[in-house]
DNA sequence: TTGTACGCGTTATCAC
DNA sequence: GTGATAACGCGTACAA
């Protein structure tokens, strides 16, 4: 094994190159700063010649910008965060930025601690899909530009990044009106605050008091355990008497908490209960008669909320922006039992 | 909104509690060097009252340092990476390091710039899960420790951890015989030097040699098109009837892939060709009459990873180890009919 | 156009 | 015990 060969630094270019440091910097951040071309030359070839870098740490020690983002979700496990932080992560790259993920494995409690540390490193900006538990504040509050992805932060007016909920809702609900069932059931994990929970409830309720002539519901928000899921389940059937029963699940992880009860009730999806749930996933069309789902451009959320932080990382000083992105229906199985 | 509060630095302490700066440092690192309890009660003090946190990134320019590890994955969409890349980050955590992620995206000619991105930020050490196309010699020969999961990088001899693959697929391929199924196929991404892949493929044939009498079987190594995999399930079915054929999946991806063809092929499950596949997932259970899989111990690989390489951080100049951790099977109705 | 000298926030080595 | 001081690698006034 090769030994530890020491990076290049600066002075053992400008060394190699004949020239003193502040001419190899000068070649590296400015060159537009004319240097003879002859020295230019004498330095490009020194550069390669050394494999030389220069080191971000020293360069941001110095300057203060660190080419670096903080990007903090809530749970990485949820592919949801994934997939945005995809697009966040390729949009920051193409723009010369290295994005510091924290992931707060649900324990919220974290999530100052998570700001910290990566304040510490002097990130240039935040981009936050969390919990939102008086965080994202602390960010604000040292000057650096902050983006909420689907999640709000109670007294932080910042750009905001999201799937369209009402439009969402709206959707997955006049389908399942259209589809011909009427007892409706909105399943979500406790709202606690979360801004896209909670923006999905009203927006349910709301529509159900719109159509009230042709259907009924209610929600369900618990993270309750799978004997009271099941008997929600039975009462919504049982409310239905006289139509038919569905679902709306309001994430993915809810969905598989639906089709589990299913399963352990022995009901069949979209035949027995309908289900149409927020989030595509690489396994709906393929659980049951296929997953109805909402999908979320969830690439393009990420790549959004990018250009929103580095926007402002370029000087920008505008309004706090709201970008919402509709969702788009895809139909199968579990809300439209002729499929199968 | 509260403007830019500066970070307190080191020299803000020291004023503020009337002493030197070296002597804040002292009693931040070595708090053993007795300094007079009087002073050590000033600098304390000061400290809470500013806040001050040291400033990695100078911490790091100084000592070399910089309490960072570099976490590499071929693809963050990957639930095993996620899965690992979480018991990996919960280790490193708790031994006071930040892991700084990379996301090749599954684009392996990125890998190298992925590891010199990361070097530049003296990382001190890296956890790669990666193709290895020769990217991690990068790595080792900067003299920083490197372990791999899952894929072993040819040239490399450094520590590794990994599912242990025989073990694995013996499990599975004994499964399915003792299931009754004797014509069995495993199915895996083009091997492309991918040493799981290959391992996976060896194990599977081996199986196959040493219990030819009971069984026989191929393998079907392909990123082929839905047309091509559709024609090698028929004629795996077709070499088979006698008897009754079966699929092994050499990971999560590939099993998504044949569930997708048998519901094109209107085959069930378990019924018409059993499946087993390596890695758990969350959907496994509810799709088709549910998927028997072999779980990996990801949070433990991930644990495990970090183990080495925090070990190895703290001088400790070992051999470098192989650690193989054993699957574990999860039967289901594609393996076994009778179950639903 | 190019070089010198200083400072970014730390830590380590010396004196005191 | 404690305080100057130099250095880590870099960028940038300033002088030349």
């Amino acid at each position: 094994m090769i030994k530890n060969t020491a990076r290049a630094t600066i002075a053992d270019v400008a060394r190699q190159a004949g020239v003193s440091k502040a001419t190899v910097s000068r070649f590296l951040n400015h060159r537009d700063t004319l240097l003879s071309a002859e020295i230019a030359e004498r330095v490009e070839v020194a550069v390669a010649q050394l494999g030389y870098t220069p080191s971000p740490m020293a360069q941001a020690l110095k300057r203060g910008r660190s080419r670096l983002i903080g990007l903090v979700v809530a749970d990485i496990t949820n592919p949801y965060s994934v997939a945005v932080l995809r697009g966040a992560e390729k949009a920051c790259r193409a723009a010369g930025y290295l994005v510091m993920l924290f992931n707060l494995g649900n324990e919220s409690q974290r999530e100052s601690a998570a700001i910290q540390a990566l304040l510490s490193y002097q990130v240039e900006g935040f981009i936050l899909n969390t919990m939102g538990y008086d965080a994202g504040v602390d960010a604000a509050r040292c000057g650096k530009p902050v983006v909420l992805v689907d999640r709000l932060h109670q007294g932080l007016d910042v750009d905001f990044v999201s799937l369209n909920n009402k439009q969402a809702i709206d959707l997955s609900a006049q389908h399942l009106l259209d589809a011909g069932y009427t007892e409706l059931l909105l399943a979500t994990e406790p709202l606690g605050g979360v801004s896209s929970r909670i923006e999905r409830s009203a927006a349910f309720m709301s529509f159900i008091r719109d159509h009230n002539e042709k259907v009924s519901g209610c929600c369900l928000a618990s993270d309750a355990g799978a004997a009271d899921l099941d008997q929600a389940l039975r009462a919504l059937r049982e409310r239905a008497k006289v139509g038919r029963a569905a679902v709306i699940s309001s994430n993915a992880v809810v969905t598989l908490r639906i089709v589990a009860a299913m399963a352990r009730l022995g009901w069949q999806l979209g035949a027995d209960v309908g289900l149409i749930g927020i989030d595509e996933t690489e396994w709906s069309p393929y659980v049951g008669p296929g997953i109805s789902t909402v999908s979320q451009p969830t690439g393009e959320l990420g790549r959004k909320a990018a250009e929103c932080l580095l926007d402002r990382l370029q000087g920008r000083d505008v309004a706090p922006r709201t970008i919402l992105l509709p969702g788009v229906l895809n139909v199968r199985g579990s809300s439209d039992p002729s499929r199968r």
